[in-house]
DNA sequence: TAGTGGTCTAGACCACCTG
DNA sequence: AGGTGGTCTAGACCACTAC
């Protein structure tokens, strides 16, 4: 474990028990690091990290105050930037999914572009919808290169992240999200119970390796009255 | 200007311009100190910015890879984590408003908490409707503290953003977004003239400025054809 | 003017990957 | 075993804010 990492932990476990008091100046980095008995380089890493969070901001010249917090009233709300598929964002809930569709062919233009692949090229088409304790969640389309990893049904039960990263060493790393509402077609709308036309709400992910290749494009489909998104967002990092 | 940003520019554009090709290792850091005559610390905190970007990234070991760029046919996408008003993600677009409504109040419950204010304390209520190339675009539903700054119609017909920077001194540095799929109601169905019930994007905002103040709470409508939002995600950054 | 955070250096050691 | 990136130090100077 890495000092900077232990210190961060350390400073944030005293904002959130508010021993740092929000809206109050926090001690001066000489006095942290006389603390924590660190070089300064390494306390400002555990800032800037607090920092990214939103947790904290420094101003030159005035010192490094506690901001008040955003409610956590992340009950229902799933985070936005964090793609790691629905079993993760769900914790404590029972997941499953019904595959609906799975088979293999090559695949079509825009699907060559976004996966960055040949049209002699294979891919995977996969149906799946999700449930959360046991009701109809969300409907995904997606498409894979046969070339990433073999896939069969059992392994589209459960997470498929999971299994790329202990078999093929694949994590996901990068992802670019397109999101947008769209009236529910014929195929959607019966996946999910619905009426065609009903709101839905759509993310369309290309998914990135760690080596930078696109592994996975897909597009899920969310019910819009069970389905939320948050996005906290920073803008106060220069570095 | 600092070193480690000149030296982020230098390097950026020697990737974007294929100097540095994509899949292929960068030069090692010794060799890049060398090159820019700066101490390690200072060439990693500009490879840190880029990695940031997710252009490049680094494995211990072997090196620093340039990753293959992600198509940027952002023409009409917008960026879901620049919340800086339309007026900026419209660049060379034309942008106008119309006020709808427009008047001061007390906040109720939900608006107390969002903003972080008493129930005595009075609160603007803005109803814009934006409008991009002429077109209607957006249905923006503001409500803002009295005491962040005084408001008018004029203001309100430009960016507010601006004025907020240059007469408060208020910038919007963290934001917490809601987003979500809805059917339109009424009152959203005939200022976007849609019908009732069709598809819409809703984006609920709470901004926050540089001390942690929250200083406005809104939901903006959009018209589910002509937006869509994207967001570009980076998991491989440690610190 | 004093105090704060932001940047930068030169050098050291460690962890990890590849031959 | 050699080379790479990741961490960390001690100290210096600069930029900004407050009084």
């Amino acid at each position: 474990m890495y000092r900077y990492r232990e210190i961060y932990s350390d400073i944030k476990r005293d904002i959130l028990t508010n021993h740092y008091r929000a809206g109050t100046l926090l001690p001066t980095q000489e006095i942290l690091t006389e603390k924590y008995a660190v070089s300064r380089l390494t306390l400002k890493k555990a800032l800037n990290l607090l920092a990214d969070e939103g947790l904290i901001s420094s101003k030159q010249g005035s010192g490094t105050y506690v901001r008040p917090r955003m409610d956590n009233q992340t009950g229902e709300l799933l985070p936005l930037d964090i793609p790691i598929g629905v079993t993760y964002s769900h914790r404590d809930q029972k997941i499953s999914s019904q595959v609906l569709y799975f088979n293999a062919r090559l695949p079509n233009a825009k699907e060559q572009q976004n996966l960055q692949i040949e049209a002699s090229q294979p891919v995977y088409e996969i149906k799946r919808v999700r449930l959360v304790n046991d009701q109809k969640y969300s409907y995904e389309h997606t498409i894979m290169p046969v070339t990433i990893a073999p896939l069969d049904e059992t392994i589209l039960q459960g997470s498929v992240y999971d299994y790329l990263g202990t078999y093929a060493k694949i994590q996901l790393t990068d992802a670019r999200r397109v999101v947008y509402a769209e009236g529910a077609d014929q195929e959607t709308a019966s996946a999910l119970d619905l009426a065609v036309g009903a709101p839905t709400f759509a993310i369309e992910q290309i998914a990135y390796d760690q080596k930078g290749r696109a592994f996975e494009y897909s597009v899920s489909r969310f019910t819009s009255e069970r389905s939320k998104f948050v996005l906290d967002i920073h803008l106060n990092r220069l570095y």
